[in-house]
DNA sequence: AAACGATGTCACGAGGTTGTAACATTTGCT
DNA sequence: AGCAAATGTTACAACCTCGTGACATCGTTT
């Protein structure tokens, strides 16, 4: 895991609760009492995921979502939404305006830890640090090492991700525009061709394991990672 | 999936988080202000979808739909209407005009991509990327591969879509011209000989399996893909 | 300052794909 | 049987796609 998480709680015990089970779990949290401190650390460096209370003093929490939205750079931050109860309101809202979760106080550090995990694996599995094997690969996120066969695989960072998220979404075709806005990310602007030089450097370096057939070309279409 | 949908909303918030979520769902999204602006995106390029916000400045959503399903080139093209409450007026008015589907604000994300599949299966099933199953022959979109009987098959990335189109539409005789403007896309100019032999170069692909002959000829009226 | 690793872009060539025309064959009809 | 229209089949040139190596840039390390 290790995901870098905001949490927007204006109540102390409560914010410092969550923040003492998500340092549990491995996580690195962020607070902030209320939206405007939020939006201050959201403008220097962006979380994993928000985790986010839907009562605040000042802005609301849905503004706070509905700004998150609103800039590109922020847009694809998971949010899951603290309600003070199971308001059928609020939740629709929530949901509105891209909450990905909603959990209603109170709540079990075992249940908040299981949402976090099952949202992260929806949005991003390649956020994850679930460890991947397929077809003799192997892929830690956790230790951020790649094997095939048991021999030790060297790649470089974008390699890295790119290999990730194709493991992590095996048995599909994958455009290069698709590749670029996952991968790369979807506010970079890069030529599309870029993608099949890494996906040369990755088969480049899968090639001492003869592992690098995995990576497959579907002419027209894209790539795809693949056991058959 | 992997749908080129036109979003008409005025409301810049909404209209950025529609966007942002028919992104994630693997979608790709066009956007129009106002009923003119989305007419000019239209003539253009034809959308495989069209979410449609009920009210809008200047034309209105109803008269707009009333022009896509006067011209014969945009028909087709499935709509689903975005209205701002339960409005039975609304309602009524926009199925009469030819919507497939209504959704009434607020709205989830997941109730959306949810309606947009729904409406796309009724309408437009090859650009699901549902498995299709038929007469032995298996094609999967999302893998990009085909087998027949088990056996793998090759084609090229035309008469990949020309037999997934036959597949989601068996049963039913298409004219070259249906074929071309399905297969092939609008704003397109080629022969119409060319089909026979894009379906020469499929029986062919199809021939090692036996199962040429799921693709038959209607003499004076076109192709067909039957199991019988 | 030099060296290095990572990254994005470009240019070139091999090979796959496509539309068309030309010719062959089949089909329906008289 | 004989004919004409429709369809099957093949060959091919134009075109497109992808793999690949080279290179410039950038930020970091030595």
């Amino acid at each position: 895991m290790a995901a870098t998480i905001l949490v927007v709680e204006d109540e102390p015990a409560i914010q410092e609760l969550i923040a003492y089970n998500l340092k549990q779990a491995g996580h690195q949290p962020l607070r902030a009492d209320n939206a405007e401190q939020a939006l201050h650390l959201v403008a220097n460096a962006l979380p994993d995921l928000v985790l986010l209370d839907w009562m605040l003093p000042g802005l609301s929490g849905i503004e706070f979502a509905r700004r998150l939205r609103a800039d590109k750079r922020t847009r694809s931050i998971p949010i899951i939404m603290l309600t003070a109860r199971s308001d059928e309101q609020d939740k629709l809202q929530g949901l509105e305006t891209g909450a990905d979760d909603y959990i209603t106080k109170p709540f079990s550090p075992r249940e908040l830890n299981a949402r976090i995990k099952a949202v992260l694996r929806r949005r991003a599995p390649e956020m994850t640090d679930d460890m991947v094997q397929l077809g003799g690969l192997k892929l830690d996120p956790a230790s951020h090492r790649v094997s095939g066969n048991g021999e030790p695989v060297e790649l470089g960072p974008t390699e890295f991700r790119l290999l990730h998220f194709l493991m992590t979404h095996a048995e599909r075709v994958h455009s290069r525009t698709q590749l670029l806005d996952q991968v790369w990310g979807d506010h970079v602007f890069v030529e599309e061709r870029t993608v099949d030089v890494h996906i040369r450097r990755l088969r480049k370096a899968l090639e001492p394991t003869e592992l690098d057939g995995l990576v497959q070309t579907v002419r027209g279409t894209g790539y795809r990672f693949s056991t058959n």
